[in-house]
DNA sequence: GTTCGGTTACTCGGATATGTTCTGTCCGAGTGGTGAAGG
DNA sequence: CCTTCACCACTCGGACAGAACATATCCGAGTAACCGAAC
């Protein structure tokens, strides 16, 4: 069980991207730039994001992604769902079906006990991660380092490229 | 971020060696003729499992696999951690060290506000899984089908092979 | 000076390869039971 | 009848393929700025 490690660079790059002035887009190119990663692959983890509602893309001449609403509104649980997608790491089988028998009308992606906890440590994942906004960790960031807001629109003035 | 099928094949199978006679040991290809599983795959489940003290393994006739210890002292989170390996599921790579400029000394995988909280979160789903045994698990089906204990010795004591 | 239109550079978006992990299979090493032979 | 021993079926354990997914790359469609010419 892995994560991708998209979701690292689509979150680093949600708060990179509320520093910028409001408004402001920046491009993909750039936004790999500022840590050194793939271009394109980073491409795609933030056109999933923009499929999402996290972001909105811009083409063109002084396009690129900007937040598509108040960094306030978007959860980590937002951009690991855009990600990895909205399906449970446990996916219940059903092997219990696979018992002879009668299962009709039994779904034990529900019942059976070991989903239902698989569920609940699941959920508690998630409430953590929904807890959590991109306001929030901007915040944690700026009180520890307040140079930091500055240095990274200087850093994305200076990219080449 | 997908889990391992193995594991929702592991936690039955230790459920079900959990309703033998104490210190009965069950071969893999009975374990997985019970839910129709491939033996062969299942056993690399088992094997693993055992690597981890969860159960313990006998070879020959009458050989095959029991739990190493009470359904008590077993929990979720164990098997969990046997089949799917220790590791976190977000496994950061500490782009932030790919900027210029020092970071002697830093270790961004405990200082990155991003890293801390999908560590809380991870952390709170490891707590759920290790609140859970197997112990509990047995309990919560046997409240439901009384039954079930008996029926699983029976199915066990009608397979063929 | 203003407007219009063509050109151009830029950006996203999806289609296409490559590598890694998970899934599934196979066969050999070791072990304990079993049964026949001998005392 | 009891003991001994060789045989054999059984079981785990790790080595070996195939499938699915994550990672990485490339190129085309569309767009907005820009520049120059005409009015």
């Amino acid at each position: 069980m892995r994560m991708s490690e998209g979701v690292e660079w689509a979150l680093h790059s949600c708060i990179n991207l509320a520093w910028l002035e409001p408004g402001e887009a920046m491009p993909a190119a750039k936004l790999a730039g500022f840590f050194s990663l793939p271009a394109a692959y980073l491409n795609k983890q933030l056109q999933a994001l923009a499929r999402a509602g996290i972001l909105t893309s811009t083409s063109g001449p002084r396009g690129g992604f900007r937040l598509a609403r108040a960094s306030e509104d978007i959860t980590m649980l937002d951009v690991v769902t855009a990600i990895e997608g909205a399906e449970q790491a446990f996916r219940c089988e059903e092997i219990l079906r696979r018992i002879p028998g009668d299962h009709e009308g039994v779904d034990y992606r529900k019942t059976c006990a070991i989903s239902q906890s698989m569920w609940r440590a699941e959920m508690a994942w998630r409430r953590e991660l929904a807890g959590q906004t991109i306001a929030d960790l901007k915040r944690t960031v700026e009180k520890r380092e307040p140079a930091t807001p500055g240095n990274v629109r200087n850093r994305f003035a200076n990219l080449r490229t």
